[in-house]
DNA sequence: GTTGAAAATCTAGGTTT
DNA sequence: AAACCTAGATTTTCAAC
């Protein structure tokens, strides 16, 4: 039920990969007949394994120029500020991600804008906005050293 | 060449959410006839916008239930420390990303482990064993509120 | 951008080890 | 229980419009 072999390990790297992957390629890359390689497939999307497919876009080409990381502090006097600014957060396209951290501040905030002037409307009009916020401090992406995610399976 | 239209961007917008939908589906979603829906999406990858496909894997079903960021700076007295580094992020498969920002550190380091044991295991035995890296700062996650990095387009 | 037919792929059933 | 094979159904591709 819960197990997952070498084969599967192998299966779950491609699909990473390349989630277009015909099942006889993928097939024959893991040693397989097509049959039972879409068996497993679909196996490990009905076992969590495989939350979707999704297609990777390419930022840049988008006019999404300017990565930034913004560490936020929130007022904690309010007691539910952090649900105010979570389900905010959630709502807003410019936020990729957001996660509540242990540490020096309390989220850490990843968004992708135009430029400088985008960003500066977001931290201004949005971040800023937001009921609660005490605290941002923002750090621009030079170079993405590595962004691909893939996970190490 | 470069210019991108309304359909195009909710195509976009659907392969993103769902990267395996068939071309007749995705067509009935944009209005438009699968094949015209095919060029497009054709169109798309080889202009760049569409980088590629891939799996969503799910990092707790794969007992990766700890994600760290951590902030490293770098010892500035070697020239090529920042190459180093970067090649050594690149090979380290803990690493899901890695940015060289403007600010108060050096590098913003992504990093999906199994449990505490492991994360000490990688920042001892990896990240601090590189040379040139002078001071790390941790932040474990402890809500990922917000984490699917759909592009706003 | 559309339509319609050929080719490739995927799905489902039954068979073997 | 897991892998496999074959045939029917879908989907994709590629022509002509």
């Amino acid at each position: 039920m819960t197990e997952i072999d070498r084969i599967d390990r192998k299966i779950l790297k491609f699909l990473q990969q390349d989630g277009r992957i015909s099942t006889v390629d993928l097939a024959e890359k893991v040693g397989l007949s097509p049959t039972s390689t879409s068996d497993r497939v679909k196996r490990l999307q009905r076992e969590g394994f495989i939350a979707g497919f999704g297609a990777r876009l390419d930022p840049h080409r988008l006019g999404l120029e300017l990565l930034v990381f913004v560490e936020v502090s929130l007022d904690k006097t309010t007691p539910d500020v952090f649900e105010k600014f979570a389900e905010a957060v959630r709502r807003a396209p410019e936020v990729l991600e957001c996660h509540m951290v242990a540490g020096g501040f309390d989220y850490l905030v990843k968004t992708r804008v135009a430029d400088m002037a985008a960003y500066r409307h977001f931290l201004g009009e949005i971040l800023l906005a937001l009921p609660g916020v005490k605290e941002t401090r923002t750090y621009a992406v030079m170079e993405e050293v590595k962004s691909d995610g893939i996970l190490p399976v």
